[in-house]
This record gives structure tokens, C-alpha cells and sequence, in this order.
DNA sequence: TCTGGGGTCCTAGGACCC
DNA sequence: TCTGGGGTCCTAGGACCC
């Protein structure tokens, strides 16, 4: 068998390069995507940004310590969507295993059609021409025998990088290269590894096959592979991706709350987000878990399995709630977060006319609310609820000295 | 002025059945 | 009267990714 060529396309500070492209006095300027309200983090920055030390993750007061004239920007997916979108299409141009990684990554395997467009570069730079010249954006791109290689090499020169990794060149790469370098080794990975004495990728390489097995299980022969550097994974298309496993959603409050009443309010809200997609993409699931982040960031999930499968927002927060009202809270709640598991696709047998008719009018609604936005058209129980007074702010709502762009 | 939101996969232990 | 193992389903939590 030939070797593969796998490219890894990574878009450069998406979010905040989608935002300076459509307002062009952003550009040059140190900015920072962020969702909305005071508990937010830094989703992407500028590359003017992280000159000055802004990173991801970082709360806003703490970015603007680094950068006082930092402009905040609030996030708005379906303008990254859409660039997304049209990035995949024109990577479908050159092959048609792309496999959509992230919403600003994919995988390319163009083993079969360079004899069409030409070596690996040219390709690649034809893809960077197009990215640019269509959608005013730059990526960087990683050339390599497989998926594991690739992805490092696209993070090795970014932004505008192009890097290609030979085969021949692997094993001096793998030597001095950070183990946590290679996608699937964090932190706490990398910490027990080098308790090891395993430093480099190369040293995981060397290290005994059968002690990794024996200190960290299954993953143990993954991590002896991805030390020499060698990923069979294939690249996967993502009309052939299996189906989604869970569906959730989850909010950090604007501030800690600990009454029923406002805690109802915004499971009723997560409830009917969860319940909304999953009747969108014709999921019904069985499995309710709630999320409780507390003031003192202590975290709990706690899960309940049903007999029947559901799909409506009023079962998604029947559940829900009553998994909250059977814990014993003793402090304040700053997350809450509701999703489903053990989805099938199956459509219920409806078999009561009453049941059907919700499910309509469920239907309907969810059909208002994909075109003119989340929460136009909702259950009276929620909107009653939704208007009292310390309900929580939603998150799109902008705030002073943020800009709000489109 | 602390610390987002969307997922996947894996492990370990308990209940229960055969 | 003492003692068992396999398999499945479920829950809770942790590590990892973007």
C-alpha cells in the first residue's frame, strides 16, 4: 500500500478573523471574540492580540489587563457557520474525504488526486489562494502521511504556515518534540508521562509497549503509536460520521442563584434548546443528566434513565427538575446544564391524540424559532417565568464597550 | 474581577440475571 | 451449606478535544 497524504486545514483565529473581515476598521487591531455577559472567557483573539498576551480561556478583566485596548467582539455563530460552511465546500473541490473536524478544521485525504491538481504543496497552496480570495481568510496547513502528523504540522509555522513532514524526517521530529505536542496528550497526561522519565514523543516511542498497556490501559497501545508517530485513522467523511451520541446545552449564570424559582426558569430554557434540537434532527433519548456547577466550582452530573424515549422540552425539564429537587443543595448554583443521552432515531408510536397534537405544536414552533431565532415563540409557562425579576440576562446581550458587529 | 460551552471516550463499581 | 463467574445495564466522574 502507498503511503497517504493527509492534509489538516486550520483556519487562523477564526472567529476573530471572520470579524475583522466584515468590519474592515477591526483589522490590524488587537480584538478578542467572546460570548456575552460579565462571566465570559476569551474564545479567539487576534494575532495583534495574543502579541500582547492574550490567550484563550482568559477571563475579560484579565485579557484587558494584558491589553487595555483590547476591543471585545460577541460571538456570533451562524456568521462562523456560514464561513465554515463555504470553506468545506471549496475543500470539497479537491477531494471529497474531507472530514470536518472542528468548525475551523478538517482533514483532507488527497492521496488519490494529485495526478488532477498536483503535488501536495500546490494543492495546498491552491487552497490557501481560494480560502483567501473567497472568503478574505488565511489558514495554515499540515502535510503528512497521516491525521496524528498532519495536525502537528499545521500548528508548527501558523498563521499562513504551510508545513510538510516526510516520512524520512518523522523520527528526528518525534525526538525533540514535547510529548504534549501530539493532539490527545494533555496536561495530566503529559504529567503522569514524564513521571516516567517521558519527555519527547521520542521517548514514548522507546518506552515498553507493554508497561504503557499495563499504567494506562487501552490508550496505552495509542500512546506507544503515536510515539513513533504512526495514525491508521482514517480520514472520515462527515456524511459518513456516526450519528451524534448527546445533545445538551449549559449556561454560567450571570450571577450565583439559589432560588427554585429562578433555577426553574433557566432549566425550562435549557430544557427547551436541548428539546428543540433534537426534534430538528429527529432524535428522541432516554437518558436525562443535570449539571450543578456550585459557587465554589464544585461540579456534579447526575443522570436518570427512563423507559421510554422523549423528545419533548416539557419531559427534557420534568426530568431535569426532578433530578435538581432530589439533591440536597447547600450552596449557591453557578452553572446549570441539561442534555440527553442514549438517543435513537426512531420515531415514537404516538398513541394518544393529545400527545400528537403537542407534538405539532411543538413542530410548528420549532419551525418559528429555526427562522426568526431562539425563544420567539415559546411555552407560556416559560415566558411567565422568564419575565421575573433576577432572571438571568441572555447571553447574546450586549454589553457596554463591546462592539456589536453585523 | 476569578475560571465558557459543545462534545467524545474510558473506567470503575453496583445491581441484577442466568 | 458454601460459593462463582459471565454478561448487561446503569451511574458518576475524569481526561481530552476545539
Amino acid at each position: 500500500m502507498t503511503d497517504r497524504i493527509i492534509l489538516h486545514v486550520d483556519l487562523d483565529a477564526f472567529f476573530a478573523s471572520v470579524e475583522q473581515r466584515i468590519n474592515p476598521t477591526l483589522r490590524g487591531k488587537a480584538i478578542a471574540v467572546s460570548g456575552g455577559g460579565k462571566r465570559t472567557v476569551v474564545v479567539t483573539s487576534s494575532y495583534e492580540a495574543r502579541a500582547r498576551g492574550v490567550k484563550t480561556g482568559m477571563t475579560i478583566h484579565e485579557a484587558r489587563r494584558h491589553c487595555p485596548e483590547l476591543i471585545f467582539i460577541i460571538g456570533n455563530n451562524n456568521k462562523y457557520i456560514d464561513s465554515s460552511v463555504k470553506i468545506i465546500t471549496i475543500l470539497e473541490d479537491f477531494t471529497p474525504l474531507v472530514e470536518v473536524f472542528s468548525i475551523d478544521e478538517a482533514f483532507l485525504d488527497i492521496t488519490a488526486c494529485q495526478r488532477l491538481f498536483g503535488s501536495p504543496e500546490i494543492i495546498a497552496r491552491l487552497i490557501k489562494r481560494r480560502i483567501k480570495g473567497e472568503l478574505g481568510l488565511t489558514c495554515s496547513i499540515g502535510i503528512a502521511p497521516n491525521k496524528l502528523l498532519a495536525k502537528l504540522a499545521s500548528g508548527m509555522e501558523k498563521p499562513e504556515g504551510l508545513v510538510m513532514i516526510r516520512p524520512e524526517e518523522i523520527e528526528n521530529l518525534l525526538d525533540r518534540l514535547p510529548v504534549e505536542k501530539l493532539c490527545g496528550i494533555g496536561d495530566k497526561l503529559a504529567k503522569h508521562l514524564s513521571l516516567l522519565g517521558i519527555r519527547s514523543a521520542g521517548d514514548l516511542g522507546r518506552f515498553p509497549e507493554g508497561t504503557l498497556t499495563k499504567r494506562f490501559g487501552v490508550i496505552g497501545h495509542t500512546l506507544h503509536l503515536m510515539g513513533l508517530g504512526i495514525d491508521e485513522n482514517p480520514v472520515v467523511p462527515y456524511q459518513r460520521e456516526p450519528e451524534a451520541k448527546s445533545v445538551g446545552h449549559s449556561t454560567t449564570l450571570e450571577r450565583d442563584i439559589s432560588s427554585e424559582h429562578q433555577i426553574a426558569s433557566v432549566l425550562w430554557r435549557l430544557s427547551e434548546m436541548v428539546g428543540r434540537r433534537m426534534r430538528r434532527e429527529r432524535f428522541s433519548g432516554r437518558t436525562i443528566a443535570l449539571t450543578v456547577r456550585y459557587e465554589d466550582f464544585f461540579t456534579l452530573t447526575k443522570r436518570r434513565t427512563l423507559v421510554r424515549y422523549i423528545e419533548g422540552s416539557q419531559e427534557i425539564f420534568e426530568g431535569a427538575w426532578g433530578i435538581f429537587q432530589s439533591i440536597v443543595h447547600r450552596k449557591a448554583v453557578r452553572l446549570l446544564g441539561v442534555s440527553v443521552t442514549n438517543l435513537s432515531h426512531c420515531q415514537q408510536l404516538l398513541l394518544f391524540e393529545e400527545e400528537s397534537k403537542k407534538l405539532r405544536i411543538t413542530r410548528a414552533m420549532d419551525r418559528i424559532n429555526d427562522r426568526w431565532g431562539e425563544f420567539t415563540v415559546t411555552w407560556a409557562g416559560l415566558l411567565d417565568r422568564s419575565r421575573g425579576k433576577g432572571i438571568i440576562s441572555p447571553s447574546w446581550r450586549p454589553e457596554e464597550n463591546q462592539i456589536l458587529t453585523g
